[in-house]
DNA sequence: TCCCGAAGTGAGAGCGTTTCCAAGCAGGTA
DNA sequence: TACCTGCTTGGAAACGCTCTCACTTCGGGA
């Protein structure tokens, strides 16, 4: 056509296909520069049945997805890792009833390739709503559904958690707490579990020595004073999150105890501008949601290349950052 | 076809084109729930020439976008509004090169029906290169470009910085120095120049009483040692963003200076959990990244729709918020 | 009774790619 | 010289939709 070559020829070229002589090659390139060619992405995705992008669903308030260290990571990581494999980010906030039809609706029409889903809540109907879709899906974070069939990936909630309250054994605290996260949040649940493990509190122990949060500070100062009332002799918290640990050493302090002399206090996320610059520094359990979503971005992309990865649930090690509140 | 009716018809129905009888419509409408059938994005905007996405570009590093409050309400503001108005975004982080190219390539493509573009930095060619694309842009907040012709919504960071400055007079404080942010940002200059256009100051005595800081709290802090340093005598200042006053309450306080009594700050932002809760609360001047955004997809919504809407540089007020630091 | 206009519907072209298949062409072998 | 092979190239179908245009049907006015 432009360059004396056919639209057959030319496709192979644009497409880096063998079976074309340099020359060729050559002469559209320059007649496609001259002419600021540029294939349009609707035709060809017609046809490929590829659309080079990737959804990002996330369920939960907007209020938590910028200001929760969390999740701003995995937009972040999300954004720039799917780049590097040539995939745009889809980001779609499903949190009201309204948005997740559109989601659906969304999803349906094949505007993604994929689909990475974070929807910790348990009474979220999207997940097995997407599960059903003929676009594949990999979970961050374990979803409460069935789990066979699923692709997910994890971090261990359980345990990082009983890292946390091992270690404030081993600095000799015997009455410990624990600040949890909203309970129908799958990850707050495991940590809870995490540290009933340990502590081995039955059902009893477990309605008296932990409290509800919501992963924010205020959750956590409200938890924490609630949790002074009711054991004023506790030596030791594990907060669920970095937000309500810093809410915890607050009202710690406000209420006279010292940390970590009279009271130690271990966390969870590890987020570097959080727990590090705490007021002592938080000894805290990390959990990588950049390793996360990496491989979740691979796991997707080998789902999409086609290589017959088996579904399961991987978890990502946590580990446990020593510092001044224990 | 499926229910005994054309294409044809079925598109009309699907698009809620008027020349369809309701009874035909019933039965397209049946017939397509029933069969799970969702029309093909891809064809669709291949024949309609739009694509129902944004794009939102973001030509800040990333550490910036999620630890900024701004770029943090404005990720989640372009999500819903454009939500709202059945438009996907496409968020594009432009900050390097490599990422500048891609983001090239993808608007070029055809991928998105328009453009959010926030670039603040001076020598930043990706504003350039896009506003040559044929497809609608809007800026948030101004380019380093000549700005006949674009589309343009900003902060009233003049005004505001104004705001700010005379309130530091009214006080009584005729002292005054400022915090700025770092100099090759749009808007860091421009509420740099309020301040100086209130103090009067020359270019000698900007140098004097002026230090850069890059937007955190560390940079405040930095700026605010060393204008202490330079400038023992202040008794007010004006950081340009609630971070850096964050940094500088800090840092006077570390002095023995106390805030209001011996020196008076105000902020820039006013963002909710930062200026507010900030020991004592920070008088800010409020711009309104949510209001902002709004006003970029009105903006772009009334391009789309090919209303002739003249390219202006449309301002947003800035307002100020009296608390205890003054 | 005939004609005309409006409303509803269907046929088919066209959107810009990729990809299958066949054709052209060179070089090597019988 | 004739034939086969392998590489390169072009023609044309297909992807699934929208939209124009033409056709049918029906009611009302002349």
């Amino acid at each position: 056509m432009r360059a004396g070559v056919s639209r057959a020829t030319v496709s192979r070229v644009i497409n880096k296909q063998p079976r074309v002589s340099p020359e060729t090659a050559a002469v559209v390139l320059s007649a496609a520069a001259e002419l600021g060619y540029t294939p349009n992405a609707a035709a060809r995705s017609l046809v490929t049945r590829r659309t080079g992008a990737v959804a990002v669903v996330l369920s939960e308030p907007e209020s938590m997805i910028f200001d929760d260290p969390f999740f701003a990571a995995v937009v972040r990581t999300a954004c720039t890792e799917l780049a590097r494999n040539q995939q745009q980010m889809a980001l779609l906030l499903a949190h009201r009833p309204e948005q997740a039809e559109r989601v659906e609706r969304f999803l349906r029409a094949g505007h993604v390739d994929g689909v990475l889903m974070f929807s910790p809540h348990r009474d979220d109907p999207l997940p097995d709503q997407v599960r059903r879709l003929p676009v594949p899906v990999v979970f961050g974070g374990r979803p409460w559904l069935p789990e066979d069939g699923l692709h997910i990936v994890d971090a261990d909630n359980l345990g990082g958690a009983e890292l946390a309250t091992r270690h404030l054994l081993d600095r000799g605290r015997s009455n410990t707490v624990t600040i949890t996260g909203p309970l129908d949040h799958r990850a707050a649940v495991d940590r809870l579990e995490g540290w009933r493990q340990v502590t081995g509190a039955d059902q009893d122990a477990v309605r008296l020595l932990s409290a509800e949060g919501d992963f924010t500070r205020r959750g956590g100062e409200r938890a924490m004073a609630e949790l002074l009332d009711r054991v004023p002799d506790l030596d030791g918290v594990f907060a669920a999150s970095d937000h309500m640990a810093v809410g915890a050493l607050h009202v710690l302090q406000r209420a006279g105890r010292a940390v970590p002399h009279d009271v130690s206090v271990v966390s969870f996320d590890d987020h570097p501008s959080i727990a590090a610059s705490a007021r002592p520094a938080l000894t805290a359990v990390r959990q990588d949601p950049v390793g996360m979503v990496a491989e979740m971005v691979a796991n997707l992309r080998a789902l999409l290349d086609g290589e017959d990865l088996a579904p399961a649930c991987r978890i990502l090690p946590a580990t446990l950052t020593e510092r001044s509140s224990t």
